[in-house]
DNA sequence: CTCATCCCCTTAACAACGTTAAATTGACGT
DNA sequence: ACGTCAATTTAACGTTGTTAAGGGGATGAG
């Protein structure tokens, strides 16, 4: 019956969908999981650490939807995990928010270099690592960006097919697309050439 | 005598850098303006008007630099405003969360585009936009990143030669100036060959 | 069986926050 | 001298994050 941090960080996010980043209080959360506010203090130290669990388990959860197909080339790979990184935000009311204001509570979750191959087959490894940072600094900001104009996640885009609210959409989808194109060529031109 | 809301966005500004953002309170900006909290309803509707106008303030204070020389060309100048952005936001604690989430309250500081003279001569001006807000993405993605990692502005940069500060420091400038290269030259790729 | 121990949670309370309503001041035009 | 209106104060409310102190229940030792 006992909790622990992930119960807490689950409920948190769930609750995120509900009342947003503003509207999120330790109250509710312990409400949500049948408990008071004080016995959160029991596992962690304060709501900056609870908001850290609550982006770490966003990060853990679309581990699996980030991950490149094998069949995938290094490039098309990283394309593949911007996307997810970008619906795993997208995910969550004010998502963009609560991922890029904190740090991974759990530093496992940072996988090998997206560009290994390439490393061991002799590219600098600082250099791929900057090329791959350019890559998520625009993913974060463009969602950050996304969803200061249109904070509600999910549902509303399948559904509303028709609506103004999907021609909105596509237009997100598509400048997303156009920009992460830039950003990949552009990185990947500035390896070769460096 | 009377306030406005220029006076409480600089108050609020300056007592940014001293107390970051969570410790932004109304009757903080209250007490040095040398009035009391329910003072500033008279001049806006709540908080987040406030948090506009601040954005807004350091917005107006930094058009100056960010406008490009007109012996640069428009490729130069677009990176030479992205500088400027970055140099905005991390002149403030938290800059870039205050800059990114918000609203401009004044819409008259969107200049003209970036690449004016481009589509005047035949651009198109939807793909010059994404091109341009793709290097915008990144630098916001990119500073709130920093910042996260580095929350303080300004003096600890120049003062502290020679200290762990100085390395991490220099690291981030240059590796800024990397992705800004590539952000730049994949998106100007992009739009010759669309 | 009993007792102490530890984990996990509750009750109670605190200062501080954003915000509202109502009363107050001061300046200005008539 | 009077009333008007803009700008501010005083007082208060409910809510928030957080702390201190205590309680219950499982567990293991004697």
């Amino acid at each position: 019956m006992a909790l622990n941090r992930q119960d807490i960080a689950r409920s948190g996010l769930k609750l995120l969908n509900e009342v947003g980043l503003n509207g999120l209080t330790l109250r509710l959360i312990a409400a949500d999981l049948g408990v008071k506010a004080p016995a959160l203090y029991w596992h962690m130290k304060n709501k900056q650490e609870l908001l850290d669990e609550m982006a770490t388990q966003m990060y853990r959860d679309s581990a699996a939807d980030r991950k490149p197909p094998a069949s995938l080339g290094e490039w098309e790979g990283v394309a593949h995990s911007a996307r997810a990184l970008r619906r795993m935000m997208l995910a969550y009311r004010d998502g963009g928010k609560v991922f890029s204001g904190t740090y991974l509570a759990d530093t496992r979750l940072i996988g090998p270099h997206p560009l290994r191959r390439s490393i061991e087959a002799g590219l600098d490894e600082g250099q791929a690592s900057r090329a791959t940072f350019t890559v998520y600094c625009f993913v974060i900001g463009f969602t950050i960006e996304e969803q200061a104009v249109r904070p509600m996640p999910g549902e509303f885009d399948e559904r509303y097919v028709g609506s103004p609210g999907q021609a909105v959409l596509g237009d997100d989808d598509a400048r997303f697309e156009d920009g992460l194109s830039m950003v990949l060529s552009g990185a990947r031109q500035w390896l070769e050439t460096a």
